[in-house]
DNA sequence: AGCACGCCGACT
DNA sequence: GTCGGCGTGCTC
């Protein structure tokens, strides 16, 4: 027998199936989709079976080593997605299949995530005990067996294993291994609550059509998640099964519990809080069909779910869903729909500020819910925007009067307070007074933000940090001083204005820790803190019903990006945060200061208008040539020799140009982060509006680099930032 | 990717 | 004379 095998090494040159001899003892073990050792060169690898043969080549065939799986790992469906997902974004088919699977099954030599055992005991049925005569200790475990039937290893704690092996050994104990899962769950009680009309018919609609995408379009507070666990719960009834996406930072126990209440142990959560051991387990789950449904961030979308009845994308808007830090650079929307056509299930993409991207495909390809109202009831918060260019002639701090006294307000009523500080570009920074210089990373050429803490400068990418100096190493002045404001600084403003408040920040530094997340909500839920503030962290998902009041500390900050989405970005954001406030039936307040009050996404944030700013902004993409009116493909070339780089960036924009006429190639440029670790970046974009003439071309360029070490060649097709 | 093979510079 | 630099090419 012959199998095919892609070995585990991502590169394109090895990217292909490898053909192997399969020894007679382990033909009749071998299938498609799992995972095998085999002989590489002078190595030996992991690789996945992509295909058996029964004979073939004419070439001397190297033998396979061992079996890795007893059970498949890629089946059939996640094949062909790997292949699909392949030709869409240029990547190698090998890192297609990785990024599917949970760490412990991934084809990588050594990586062993164990199977968890219980052991547990009973009597041999066949053996007669009167035949025997036993010691005390052996009559006591006799005794618990013959009242309790099997007991676990773990319920013996008291009793000597000598006597356990002895009966063992006699052939009057059974002693046998079952799987454990780390994570097991018991069954909850059913919680369901009565849907709003507005609701019930949403459910209506999705579950009487044939199965297709929607949009819907629900404002905060409008009840998604019971619409979502209506439906799923629908489909479950029906034998069917669902996978629901969150973006990770919205995956808070808080949300899984909810799932938990209503559907008990038939869900599998997978998200970054769990251990390698528990991601597998969880796997398994899902792969034995133990479980119908799976919540989870973006990678859930390849959950080995089997007859899938619906696939829900809560939050769609978010940037979460692509993966844009590694290869393959996959939008787990677009899985979503493929896996949609694949079970012929709807897909349903959820959000209260729809991307501009899915807005655009409403009506023509996804059909439109709606969701208007609020389910207390209640109108959405009053939205007051503070200019702070007066505010700052009066105070000169980062709370403008407004807000100060509107937390001063809610506080001393005993309601809680939620403040957004937007943390991307407005992290703390040592700068130069006098000559504006300012400390950069020697090896990532970014900003070094300023900690505190320690008085160190630090990279935030690649971690390198250093002291503070007292003098400007461009100038020689002592005139350095730090600038930007981190969510410590505010902490301590809002401190030393009213010292009594009990604030509690959550930002990237506090919340590192395993658990700490967790840990904060449930502090700040039983109110023991009077405000919460952090970064975008509070902006998403957090529902707490005493939040009265939600400031947002500087709103322009997502707004100055240099990004085509920052408005957008910004709008939603804005959003988001003002759904966190009034949610349940005391009335909400929500403050947003900004040096722009007059900017559209901030004027439509205020009127809770998404139509409007809709509008608005897709005048702005279509003016100028942007998504979603055209397509825009990311290339990145890198390698540690910039001008050779940019003269093979030229190269590579001349023959776009040539070769896609109607296309707009931009570029090259420096990429955003010019520099990361000594290696250095240039980018060339192209704006299409079909890609059929532009695979060919990008195929070309890829293969003719790949050979070449000095240039690295990524390709990135919606990407995320530009 | 990694490892072997291969052909030119400074060292016990 | 040899050790070792990393350029090129292959891996069923």
């Amino acid at each position: 027998m012959v199998i095919g095998v892609l070995v585990e090494i991502s590169n394109k040159n090895v990217d292909k199936v490898f053909d192997y001899l399969v020894p007679p003892e382990l033909e009749k073990f071998v299938k498609v989709g799992m995972r095998v050792l085999v002989p590489f060169g002078s190595r030996t690898l992991e690789g996945f079976v992509l295909e058996i043969k029964k004979e073939s080549s004419d070439r001397e065939l190297r033998e396979v080593l061992e079996i890795v799986d007893q059970e498949i790992v890629l089946n059939e469906e996640l094949l062909l997605l790997g292949k699909k997902m392949q030709k869409k974004t240029l990547s190698s088919l090998i890192s297609c299949y990785q990024v599917m699977l949970p760490k412990a099954l991934k084809a990588k030599k050594g990586g062993k995530v164990s199977i968890r055992y219980d052991t547990f005991y009973h009597l041999s049925p066949s053996c007669l005990l009167s035949s025997f005569s036993f010691t005390q200790p052996q009559e006591k475990i006799i005794q618990l067996l013959q009242e309790k039937g099997t007991v676990l290893k773990k319920e013996l704690v008291s009793i000597s294993s000598s006597s356990l092996q002895t009966l063992i050994k006699r052939g009057i104990l059974v002693e046998e291994k079952k799987e454990h899962y780390r994570l097991s769950h018991e069954a909850e009680t059913e919680e369901k609550k009565v849907l709003t009309e507005e609701q019930r018919q949403v459910v209506e609609k999705v579950i009487q059509n044939p199965p297709k995408p929607y949009l819907l379009f629900g404002v905060t507070g409008s009840g998604k998640t019971e619409v979502y666990m209506e439906i799923i719960d629908y489909y479950l009834k029906q034998g069917k099964s669902s996978i629901v996406l969150v973006p990770e930072i919205s995956l808070t126990p808080q949300m899984i519990q909810r799932f938990r209440k209503r559907f008990g142990s038939a869900i599998a959560t997978i998200h970054s809080g769990l251990s390698d051991g528990e991601k597998y387990d969880e796997w398994r789950k899902i792969a034995r069909g133990e479980v119908s449904i799976v919540i989870g961030a973006r990678s859930a979308i390849f959950a080995p779910l089997s007859n899938l009845g619906v696939i829900i994308v809560d939050e769609e808007h978010s940037d979460s869903y692509k993966q844009s830090d590694s290869n393959p650079r996959y939008q787990a929307k677009e899985i979503a729909l493929w896996r949609g056509e694949n079970h012929h299930a709807s897909v349903i993409f959820g959000s209260a500020t729809p991307s501009l991207e899915t807005m655009a495909r409403v009506p023509k390809l996804y059909e439109l819910l709606e969701l208007p109202h609020r389910i207390n009831g209640k109108e959405l918060p009053k939205v007051t925007v503070v200019d702070m260019n007066q505010s700052f002639k009066e105070t000169r701090g980062h709370f403008s009067k407004v807000l100060m006294n509107s937390i001063v307000e809610k506080t001393s009523r005993g309601e809680q307070v939620i403040l957004l500080l937007n943390r991307r570009g407005y992290a703390s920074f040592v700068t130069c007074k006098n000559c504006g210089y300012t400390f950069k990373c020697p090896k990532c050429d970014i900003t070094l933000t300023y900690h505190k803490t320690s008085s160190t400068l630090r990279c935030h990418y690649c971690g390198y940090g250093g002291k503070v100096y007292e003098k400007c190493p461009a100038c020689g002045e002592n005139s350095l001083s730090s600038l930007g404001v981190g969510t410590q600084r505010i902490e301590e403003e809002l401190q030393k204005a009213i010292p009594s408040l009990r604030i509690l920040r959550m930002d990237y530094d506090t919340t590192s820790k395993k658990g700490m997340h967790e840990a904060m909500i449930e502090a700040f839920q039983n109110h023991e803190y009077d405000v919460l503030l952090g970064t975008q962290m509070v902006a998403k998902g957090l529902d707490f019903p005493n939040v009265t009041l939600v400031g947002v500390i500087q709103a322009d900050t997502t707004l100055n990006i240099p990004d085509f989405r920052s408005s957008e970005n910004t709008f939603s954001l804005l959003s988001q945060v003002s759904g966190r406030s009034g949610r349940s039936h005391k009335e909400g307040l929500v403050i947003i200061q900004t040096f722009n009050p007059d900017h559209y996404a901030i004027r439509c944030a205020q009127n809770y208008d998404y139509l409007s700013f809709y509008q608005k902004e897709m005048a702005i993409r279509k003016e100028l040539k942007y998504p979603p009116y055209f397509y825009l493909c990311l290339i990145q070339i890198s390698g540690r020799d910039p001008s050779y780089l940019y003269q093979e960036s030229l190269k590579i924009k001349h023959s776009l140009e040539r070769n896609l006429v109607s296309d707009i190639i931009l570029g090259p440029s420096n990429s955003f982060l010019f520099k990361v670790n000594n290696r250095y970046r240039y980018h060339v974009i192209i704006k299409y509006k079909k890609e059929d003439t532009l695979y060919p071309i990008l195929e070309k360029i890829v293969s003719f680099y790949q050979s070449n070490s000095r240039v690295q060649i990524d390709i990135d097709f919606q990407p995320i930032h530009i």
